[in-house]
DNA sequence: TAACATATTGACCGCGTGTGCATTTTTTTA
DNA sequence: TAAAAAAATGCACACGCGGTCAATATGTTA
């Protein structure tokens, strides 16, 4: 009862029996009598014994950890995938062994190594491009790789992503329908690959249109980013449309338009947004806006963990547009 | 090559060394000599060895893993926190390993019982309440415990929390100094120990003087539930000041107040809230607020996992108060 | 060059667990 | 009741690593 945690040993003798004994006692489908494990159990009790899980993986070789990296854990969408996706991780006897990619945003190489170490049966990757040679390094170790909203141009890693651009598509059209005349497209500085997609995708359905687009990025993807778009972007007074990539851009495109720039939304601006995050909904902002649909995008993610061999590699989830208030 | 992760025994084959060599390679302050040490950098390098720190904290008896438990995780707050927390633990060389509570919300117990077994170096709960056995069983097996913004009635637990009293006291003196003459607490219906000294607080101080108070709860604690509040609290006319316990109860209330109950803030009525997430400092809301300074919070809770015997168990971070605009 | 001090090395053990195998005990069948 | 089948049990090994210790190699001094 010292110092550190009670061993199998332990148990064996206290309760009279050999080690193995304890062993098969708690393992399913060992084969121990009834007296015995009676015996065993009421030792273990009374000992506080739990199984030594890291022990346990060794000769398993099945760690039971899955890495998760990520970075901006506190925005609104990237902590609502990470609430989804622990428990789904928890539901199915997953452990999630969580790395905040805050301080290495641009390569997350060494924090996959350090999963690497912790012998992590699978990685998600929420956010951050791991280099090319981590992903051999992965297929080479039999690693599972999941990553979210990133598009890697290569067969071998799983993939689950939101239609970004068909998002954007929708986005385009809302606008469109809106009767803009010239529209502003906002994203952040930090480029990810996800917003550059939305952005180009929406861009090139403007031009088709013969719809004059500025684009405007800048900041990190944050409400502050968007506050400041709208307030350079809006001294345009002809500008009558706008399409932030993340609704945290939009929600403060939104409030500069309307409390700073004087605009009057929509009739006088039409906004829409990308993600849907709870914010997008409250009364005050009630921001039109593409639907990411979380649930079903963790759930495929969950999905790739378990099935051995994944039948599809690339998996797209659909978006859908919610209407709210912000576009004519 | 094959399936699973390479092993210290195959780099000291490749590089014609003991396996030993090889582990003093990998352990700081090992003995070996330069050519040696390069053989099996060499050798590891290619076959892409990498310890495992699994079998590694086998003997050691340090696993390097601090458990994480909370609910709620996609709330402002609490995805802060988290995100705070789990920084500085990659910071410190400590692997976080993080279990949702939510499907668990009152009975954390089995969630540390999982972390014994994964030989947890210590445990970090964000929100719920452990039973009094599991603090101590962590003492017993040697497991720091810290509580977040939680009080246990107990010496022989590591505690950091706000000073909720305190905060509410602040909260108090604002809405006095607004004039209020009838007030409202609002707190969700899940009635955590946090939320139930903020309330008590705050109307034992307006009761001194005087005030009286309308006490809602209901609801989980989300902005649904603030607006709700302020639904239903609103039709008093005579209420001319609020509390709410959490901003975004607060942001629900103050939208309420505004947008269906056709009040003025803060001519009308004077709100304040507590914790100051960032969404409080959003244009459209401004809301004054306590502040929670989480970063020395989570400073402290990172401290308290270093010492090795922590001069103080409980530890009360202070409040200020934000000045926005909702408050008269 | 010899004697000595020091740096390096490899064999071995322990960490806590699961499991194959041979042995012993219990149960079933004839 | 005896023989055969089944179940239960303990021993020993493996998992991948760190650390101890004696043996060996290298360097240093007289």
């Amino acid at each position: 009862m010292g110092r550190g945690f009670v061993t199998a040993e332990e148990v064996a003798k206290r309760a009279g029996v050999s080690r193995s004994a304890v062993s098969r006692t708690f393992t399913p489908g060992g084969s121990v009598s009834k007296p015995v494990r009676r015996k065993v159990l009421k030792a273990a009790q009374e000992l506080g014994y739990r199984v030594n899980r890291l022990a346990q993986g060794l000769n398993n070789d099945r760690s039971n950890l899955i890495g998760v990296v990520g970075s901006n854990l506190s925005s609104p969408f990237i902590s609502r995938q990470l609430d989804l996706l622990s428990i789904g991780l928890l539901r199915r006897g997953l452990q999630c062994l969580l790395l905040n990619a805050a301080d290495a945003r641009k390569d997350i190489a060494p924090l996959i190594e350090l999963l690497f170490e912790f012998r992590a049966q699978a990685i998600v990757v929420l956010s951050g491009e791991p280099p090319a040679s981590i992903v051999d390094e992965c297929i080479a170790n039999g690693v599972r790789l999941i990553l979210i909203n990133q598009r890697l141009d290569r067969a071998d890693t799983n993939m689950v992503l939101s239609d970004d651009s068909h998002g954007a598509h929708l986005a385009a059209m809302r606008l469109i329908q809106a009767k803009c005349n010239k529209v502003a497209v906002v994203s952040s500085g930090s480029q990810t690959p996800a917003q550059l997609r939305r952005v180009s995708a929406f861009t090139q359905h403007m031009n088709s249109e013969s719809i004059e687009v500025v684009a405007w990025s800048g900041g990190p993807t944050s409400y502050e980013s968007g506050y400041r778009a709208g307030c350079e972007l809006l001294l345009d007074k002809s500008i009558d449309g706008a399409f932030c990539v993340t609704d945290l851009l939009a929600l403060g495109f939104l409030d500069a338009a309307r409390l700073e720039m004087g605009r009057i939304v929509p009739e006088n601006l039409s906004i829409v947004g990308f993600d849907d995050i709870p914010q997008a909904g409250w009364k005050s902002y009630q921001l039109t806006t593409v639907v990411q649909p979380l649930d079903t995008l963790t759930e495929k993610v969950l999905k790739a963990l378990d099935s051995d061999e994944p039948e599809t590699r690339l998996q797209l989830v659909p978006v859908t547009m919610v209407e709210r208030t912000t576009a004519r």
